[in-house]
RNA sequence: GUGAAUGUAGCUCAGUUGGCAGAGCACCAGGUUGUGGCCCUGGGGGCCGAGGGUUCAAGCCCCUUCAUUCACCCCA
């Protein structure tokens, strides 16, 4: 085995594969597009500043998951984990963020992360991603998740669970976590998982999210934080959920739903299936106001979200390949006859008509050209052997029908 | 980073107590003198992931290593 394989956790999509990412980037343009949102595409490559100030520091993505390198010029740079921050960073960049005014983005492609591998999860992982900066209103939140709903719908997806969640804002999350840990430590440290341990100190909402039944049954009695919300927060996410409802979206409201960068606050939401392996999340989001002013531009709020395109991918009908018009199948196999050249040049003319089809390259019996045809499920089969060529003709076979005629070549021109 | 499972034909996988390397699909040819799909017959294809060890004999047992997959963790 010395051909060399592909890295890990890297995927290449065939066609097979890639038409349902080609079907979801099309829904994607139309379904945002009818919501304003314009597309944005920003490099692969960022400093890695921007996604340790951004995402921040003490997240598992900035702590251990990042491809990060030095480049020729002594630059710490670093592909992009997510989209978020490449997306602020332009938009700021170009001066595009006026407060009062909301810019709407979609951008879609890869993400890299350097996770193990598993159903569900690639080290290079496509995202779509949407986001509108520039507005506080919980409208906007709301808007932004019926898109989000829009976009699932329109894919054919359904099975699906929206959870919402409000994590409060710089003043009151930081007495919840207090809450949390003081809660946490007063309990029996044993009964706790060993993670769990560790994370009631570094970051206690990830205990909310243990799936370990004793934790569980621990975090029954926490503190919820929907109790420790601001006046503000705990107003904001009822107007959000207000709207929520009167567009008949169907919801639940999950108080322990955390998410895995620092940069989220106030309304955050995750959608969840059941039928993709154990990385349940096919899509996650919320408000980020504060990080657009932590990236270097002015005081603007936003909220945004990202799907999951492979596990969008594995949710979806597979799209079937489209039907071709024509096989021209050269059986005239004698030395130098020019056969295969005037076939080049008669499937040339026939896709200068808008028909598609390929030319045959291969030899074999006409038997094995016709099962070919068959198998590639074509319209027409075109054949030119040795008795067409010589006439200046071609048989015309309809492989649905079964009926052929023989026609001109000339009168193609 | 941790754990478990799996690496045999182009693909999906059998392979018994260690004893000649197998099937289905795909490919090629014939049955049908130039005609697909269904059927029948035949054919080509393999360093059994790699390296070492035990044995008269290893796809199978032992050790090492690489790869893949699933799960933990984390997230989309």
């Amino acid at each position: 085995m010395s051909a060399i394989q592909k890295i890990k956790g890297f995927s290449d999509l065939f066609p097979e594969d890639s038409r349902s990412f080609t079907r979801m980037e099309a829904v994607a343009r139309a379904t945002f597009g009818r919501y304003g949102f314009g597309e944005l595409r920003t490099p692969l490559l960022e400093r890695t500043e921007l996604f340790a100030k951004g995402i921040g520091e003490d997240t598992d993505v900035v702590g251990k998951e990042m491809y990060t390198f030095t480049d020729r010029g002594e630059r710490s740079v670093t592909l992009r984990p997510e989209a978020t921050a490449g997306v602020l960073r332009a938009a700021i960049e170009a001066g595009g963020i006026e407060t009062g005014r909301a810019a709407r983005y979609y951008t879609f492609g890869p993400m890299f992360r350097y996770e193990r591998p598993q159903k569900g999860r690639l080290r290079q992982f496509h995202q779509i991603n949407a986001e509108l900066i520039g507005s506080p209103e919980p409208a906007a939140d709301v808007e932004v998740i019926l898109m989000l709903q829009d976009f699932l719908t329109s894919l054919g997806i359904a099975d699906l669970s929206f959870e919402l969640n409000s994590l409060g804002c710089r003043e009151c999350r930081p007495a919840y976590r207090s809450a949390l840990t003081s809660y946490f430590e007063a309990l029996d440290a044993e009964k706790l998982c060993e993670d769990c341990r560790r994370r009631m100190h570094t970051n206690p909402l990830r205990v909310l999210d243990c799936k370990v039944p004793a934790c569980k049954a621990l975090v029954a009695g926490a503190p919820v934080i929907s109790d420790h919300l601001c006046p503000g927060c705990r107003d904001n996410f009822a107007a959000v959920l207000a709207l929520v409802d009167r567009a008949g979206l169907k919801y639940s409201v999950n108080p322990r739903l955390v998410r895995g960068l620092d940069y989220y606050q106030r309304t955050t939401f995750e959608v969840t299936s059941g039928a993709i392996g154990s990385q349940t999340a096919v899509a996650g989001g919320g408000r980020y106001d504060g990080l657009v002013q932590l990236l270097g531009g002015p005081d603007a709020p936003g909220v945004g979200f990202a799907c999951g395109m492979e596990r969008l991918a594995m949710l979806m009908q597979k799209p079937e390949a489209a039907q071709l018009d024509f096989f021209l199948a050269v059986t005239d196999t004698r030395e130098g006859s020019g056969a295969l050249a005037a076939a080049l040049l008669l499937a040339h003319k026939l896709r200068s008509r808008g028909l598609s089809g390929e030319c045959d390259y291969a030899a074999g019996s006409m038997k094995s050209r016709l099962r070919h045809a068959g198998r590639l499920n074509v319209r027409k089969c075109y054949i030119l052997g040795a008795e067409e060529f010589d006439a200046g003709q071609v048989t015309v076979k309809d492989m649905e029908e079964g009926d052929q005629l023989r026609l001109d070549i000339a009168a193609f021109d």
